[in-house]
DNA sequence: ATCTTATTTGTAAACGATTACAATAAGTTT
DNA sequence: AAACTTATTGTAATCGTTTACAAATAAGAT
């Protein structure tokens, strides 16, 4: 592998010129740089990035760090940042943190040894734990999960109108004993359960703690909160999840009790995900723009990386509610 | 960020001997040892990775190269795949390639100049087209999809096999007029074909063409080849797909078709997904061994990178059949 | 032709680790 | 105690870039 000091050799200038050649520096020759770049082409020099790195004390490369990466909404957006970022000659670096604040520590710290330029991150709590890290070194840009007291570059959706507007369709559409499955520990959850709150007390009812379930937001934490859900004596009309983990959980406890949707209970909940128009009925969801939730993350990122005393920005993305089958209009039976 | 030579003048030793103490070096007195190491903790010294790397040529980074994040198939293996290399220290970098031979190459060149440790791949095409690139500089492991004529380490699925009692699965259950759809390009699509095709001569029938085909491995592809197939004048009683977004999409061409599964038509696939067992009735499929796949890639990958000329190995892994209700004794009806 | 000024090029010092080699200190053997 | 071996430590080169600074060259002004 050719280093820059054969091209130089092979070119009969310093390693000076072309360093400047490669940066496009105003100041050389156009002799010069001709022979520099046949020089280049010949040998098939690449210029070392690890060299370049350690001198410039920054890589081109940045970290992701996911609570899962099989979650569809993570996928969707990593496939977002991948492609942006390598539009800008960019690297990913990939992280599950399985909801583990000692495993987003972890992470963070490979980050800062790996000397990332930056790391996106869906946090695991809400407060600033990894935050202090986070301060020093590198830049950092928040999505899915707000950091409310802190002064990060944000991008989420709009969680409370979103639930807002996925429980307001549920009680248009004739149903009223509506329960709400949650993820816990993020304020995505607890925006969402606000949200349905609001819905319901703009219709005149009041939330019950009975029919709100916080857990983890994982398949099988959905099927037992749904379980006992629906064995309540008094079970509820509407189920609500706040994601599609939560969403298949909940739809494998109905299938198992053997109940109809929407006619014994219906189903909604947030993310699109293959599945959800694949089943029978297919399922109303909160769709995130995911594609841009990621490609949006990963500019701000850049922006900052390029200028780090930019004031940060918080992005809110607006949800689109995609009404299918699994909320019909009820028809009254008793 | 305090470097090597400040915890050298804090311990009041060498940078050399800092050294060896990281590297635990066997030639350091137990009295020296301890200053450094108190050096070591009241700095919060890390090691610079960059430097590391630069000077030993070569980083604690694999890279991992797939055709897209978005395959529920992939997502399991990467995630396997980071999980393990993380245990050893690595880090993963992350590449789609969207089935393109073109930006295989771009992102082998990205690994390259990433000076990745090595690299574990499924590749877009049976040929060995990035594979000179491959031969020089750094590891190699396939995945998925095998490149025959390669001496590189591959793990894979034994297609053959697998296929073989899918289809034989649904010979014993009385389907006999059976569809593949199989995917395009790659060995894995052919050799499930082959297994399909074995499994009918073995029960005296004859493959058909007409009942075969190979489109990209895409949601949009199965639907049409599905739809295309179910409009025949003869149509199947049964389909095969080899993928579950082949399968995903199927699924939607049957459910536009009205047909009820499996009375009018039965689905097998391969790649257990959280939805195969959601959808009514579940679909009957061969699970890969996805965690598995992933974990075994990444412990060839290192071990090639600890000793590079040790003999290629190919490891091929079963797969399970999982029996649902989308593949039910068939009911002759005529 | 000479002096200034602007442009182009080269020299050499970083960046932060590892490691061959040399130097020193500590044991062993006679 | 001298000579030899072995264990420990330090010095300095190295990995491949970039870039401040100095030097050389070219261009412009008088």
């Amino acid at each position: 592998m050719a280093s820059i000091k054969e091209v130089a050799r092979a070119a009969g200038v310093s390693t000076a010129t072309v360093s400047r050649v490669l940066a496009n520096s105003p100041h050389v020759r156009p002799a010069l740089r001709e022979r520099v770049l046949k020089a280049i082409k010949e040998l098939e020099y690449r210029p070392n990035l690890i060299a370049r790195s350690l001198r410039a004390q920054q890589t081109t490369t940045i970290g992701l760090i996911v609570s899962d990466i099989r979650n569809p909404f993570f996928t969707a957006i990593s496939r977002a940042v991948e492609d942006t970022a390598y539009e800008e000659g960019y690297s990913l670096i990939l992280c599950n943190t399985d909801e583990d604040p000692k495993k987003e520590s972890i992470y963070l710290n490979v980050m800062r040894d790996a000397n990332v330029a930056g790391v996106i991150l869906s946090p695991t709590g809400p407060t600033a734990a990894g935050l202090r890290e986070l301060e020093t070194g590198f830049a950092v840009v928040v999505i899915d999960r707000s950091i409310p007291d802190a002064d990060v570059d944000m991008v989420l959706l709009d969680n409370v109108d979103s639930a807002y507007r996925l429980t307001r369709h549920l009680l248009e559409n004739g149903y009223r004993r509506i329960a709400a499955i949650c993820g816990e520990r993020s304020t995505t959850g607890r925006e969402r359960c606000a949200g349905y709150e609001q819905a319901l007390r703009a219709y005149g009812l009041l939330p019950t703690a009975e029919l709100v379930r916080f857990v983890p937001p994982q398949i099988e934490a959905g099927y037992a909160a749904a379980l006992r859900l629906l064995e309540l004596p008094e079970p509820p009309e509407a189920l609500l999840t706040t994601n599609s983990l939560l969403a298949a959980g909940a739809l494998e406890a109905i299938r198992e009790r053997g109940l109809r949707i929407p006619d014994e209970v219906a189903l909604v909940t947030f993310d699109e995900t293959t599945w959800a128009s694949l089943v029978q009925p297919p399922i109303t969801l909160i769709e995130q723009p995911t594609y841009e939730i990621g490609k949006t993350a990963t500019e701000l990122l850049l922006q900052r990386v390029a200028e780090p005393e930019r004031p940060t920005r918080r992005v809110i993305l607006k949800g689109r509610l995609l009404v299918r089958g699994s909320s019909a209009p009820r028809v009254r039976c008793g």
